[in-house]
DNA sequence: TTGATAGGCAAGTGATTTCTTGCCTATCCT
DNA sequence: AGGATAGGCAAGAAATCACTTGCCTATCAA
């Protein structure tokens, strides 16, 4: 239970999930190089820290997994958590009748 | 963007996705059966007003649809607003290799 | 019509969250 | 060694959020 609070936690910022759509692009990214392009792409005025602070987050949602080379820290996007949360509610309705488009 | 602001804030609730759980678990509840469900199943400590307060932002995410029969509100899950939060990060690695279960 | 039931609105409070600032450590390059 | 680069920690300000209290409206049953 306590998993889902971290997961649906570090899902409800806009700027978390934007730094997840940035890794998803590309992963292996670093803080500076997070920071850039939410800043140039996204026009997020947003420090350092700040960005810092929501890898954190994510890191604990088991959303991010990071490794350490030097003084680099490259950080990857796990998608794996995600798919508990649609199980949770979405499993009982079972069959998912396509949308009607008639 | 506005419409995924509002569903991740609604699932970020761990009260919210237990009204969810039991929206799943029988469709068509009214305010004070969802109310007394809370109370006694989860212990859940909480006024009707911020039960209804809940179901307000359950309902701005698409995730909760209402109709009303005379004084009565009936309150039903829509699980459709949930496809879409995967499907954003989850499809760029299309294949999802299964978990290999040796 | 009166009382009871189901629900709604709004202001205020307390708790979380986000974000910044300031300082510190570790690694690399010259 | 010394400077530059990458990142970390912690305290405090500001913004959000969850929740309560108090009062109000609408529907139904007697």
């Amino acid at each position: 239970m306590a998993v889902a609070d971290d997961l649906f936690r570090a899902l409800a910022d806009r700027t978390r999930r934007t730094i997840l759509d940035e890794l998803a692009e590309k992963s292996g990214q670093t803080l500076f190089e997070i920071c850039s392009r939410l800043s140039v792409k996204h026009q997020l005025g947003i420090s350092r820290q700040g960005v810092s602070q929501h890898l954190a987050v994510l890191e604990a949602a088991g959303l991010v997994e990071t490794r350490r080379e030097g003084r680099y820290k490259f950080h990857d996007l796990n998608t794996a958590p995600l798919r508990r949360i649609t199980e949770r509610w979405l499993v009982p309705d079972a069959p998912q009748p396509e949308e009607s488009t008639p």
